[in-house]
DNA sequence: CTGAAAGCGCTTACAG
DNA sequence: CTGAAAGCGCTTACAG
């Protein structure tokens, strides 16, 4: 079964290989006749001839491939965002490349390694925790990078993110508002900025609503062991003399831990505990009542990015500015 | 920016682009003196070069490159396949390309022709409705092609699937043995065999335990609408004078919406009604009370489409099997 | 032990 | 209007 390349077909035409990929790609068809070009055309579908991608790719130095190098494609939050971006870039026809780094640095230099020698023509990075040198030695290499949800301070990149400050921080102004006093806030433990701006605009929210900030109320989880720390920390929110009566969950991952966890546990929300957590889920419409959450912005974000990362490949010297779009708070019962 | 190619390095060592290939191949090594070797090495390193797997690919005629194609990324139950197989393959020395064709047989048509031309080693697909011919089409360029989860009859193709009669069966015989008799179903207006096999192994289920099937009883829902005509269905399932005493979800989506549509109906589960779903979804542990669920293989599946994809790769007359994984009934409060 | 050369399947500047 | 030829960056059979 031997692939049919151009020269079969300009065999069969009668032509060089030169007219065969003008008629084909449609170029200087203004000076080839019209017979010759009808003949080519038949000749190609008769043999049911595909152009080789990878041979253009090599003599046009593109590869017309982005790479999306996401944390976990099976976090829905990434999931879609592939999803999103898949469609928008197929329409520039572009085609994605997607690795999934686990969480784990040093699987993501692996997949840029892989990548770079692929030649992918950029990247699209939704980078994980200790990454950043490599993504530094990314930008080094001159490939057009651009960087979602997750950031690094001082990084000379296009960012494309979302107000976390100002989202956790109307997360919490509208709990006090509800009357709540004492809110916990679950968290990762990790050095990811983009985390602990949340932490930060929940923090002075409380601050400049006249509460106080208690060290204890904010618990710090390892993500390796979601499913140990998320109650265990819940049971300590709740079993002090003081105890919390609204909390706020940092990630869709941590809610939904300790929406389980809540579960089996006889609290009246929001009465006794009001609830609110940034991301989204299909689990949240489905709990004992419907769980306010910070939606944010997927659609923008991945539109965004598509954008800046074929106008960098189109344009080395493209001027970028970071993009920050907002969230939106989607109240529920449970707040 | 002029990227580094081998004949660079040839030039910077004082050797023949032949030498380095093989050097830095580590083939013919042996033959090679070491001296030659470590110059060759070193100013490998200190151009800091990549071998350009584009050009590999050319000559090699072979990418290392399996096309996935779901019918959509954003289904936690694609996602999560993604994820194994991404994991399972680049073991491998593979690298995936995810296409999501939305459900769309015209869109997998046209991503099949991209990924041909891309000279992907082979496809791992999981069809959509009315995509059998483009499979066929597919299948006959001699392309390694395997199938998953979804799949039609009579083709000569490796398909990798779970036991779906077996399960809805079993499934069914479940909530008979809980005493329920009159048991609803709710599923998609679909082509689909691996969905009508569900509702035949629940069809049969009913009838083998001595109940009759009623017609009424087995809601067909638009896949495009289901937000609509899942809340009407359990409506009418409910208003019956002869109402149902237990629900059967044929799938993540369909139950889903149908859990919403709970969610704001005061009914006791599973007293007087018990629900039950197929797939498995981050929101079933949060319900009212855990929803039962039929969890299927995807690890068995996945690594499974890795090995046979990546033996029909090496062999191309490699002997197949079709492949039936059995699904485990996951017994929770619902039912 | 090493190098010159062909060739993978395209595109494109050049010559006629 | 059309063709011969070079070249993208590799690999590899062959010659020495």
């Amino acid at each position: 079964m031997k692939r049919v390349s151009i020269k079969d077909v300009a065999l069969k035409a009668g032509v060089s290989t030169a007219l065969v990929s003008y008629v084909l790609n449609d170029r200087h068809t203004n000076r080839i006749s019209k017979l010759t070009a009808e003949k080519i055309k038949n000749a190609a579908k008769e043999l049911n001839y595909r152009p080789n991608s990878i041979a253009r790719s090599l003599k046009a130095k593109k590869t017309n491939t982005i790479a999306l190098l996401v944390a976990d494609i099976a976090n829905p939050f990434a999931s879609q965002i592939a999803r999103i971006i898949e469609d928008e870039i197929s329409i520039k026809g572009y085609v994605i490349l997607i690795g999934s780094s686990d969480e784990n640095a040093e699987k993501l230099h692996q997949l840029i390694d892989i990548f770079l020698n692929r030649q992918v023509d950029g990247f699209i990075i939704l980078p994980v925790e200790g990454s950043e040198k490599y993504i530094l030695d990314l930008a080094k290499t001159k490939a057009p990078v651009v960087i979602i949800d997750r950031y690094f301070n001082n990084m000379d990149l296009p960012v494309i993110t979302t107000n976390n400050y100002g989202a956790a921080y109307q997360a919490t102004e509208h709990l006090i508002k509800r009357g709540k006093k004492n809110i916990g806030l679950l968290t990762f433990k990790t050095e990811l900025i983009h985390l602990n701006e949340r932490v930060n605009g929940y923090k002075r929210a409380v601050l400049d609503k006249g509460l106080i900030n208690k060290s204890e109320n904010i618990k710090y989880i390892n993500e390796t062991n979601i499913d140990v720390e998320v109650p265990n920390a819940i049971d300590e929110l709740l079993s002090n003399e003081d105890k919390i009566d609204a909390l706020f969950f940092a990630t869709n991952k941590l809610a939904l831990a300790g929406l389980r966890k809540l579960m089996v546990l006889n609290i009246k929300i929001p009465e006794e505990l009001a609830l609110i957590t940034f991301d989204e889920s299909e689990a949240f419409d489905i709990f004992k009542v419907p769980v306010t959450h910070i939606k944010q912005p997927l659609y923008e974000i991945s539109k965004e990015a598509v954008e800046i990362i074929t106008g960098m490949i189109e344009d080395k010297n493209l001027k970028f500015k970071p993009r920050v779009y907002n969230s939106k708070l989607i109240i529920k019962q449970s707040s």
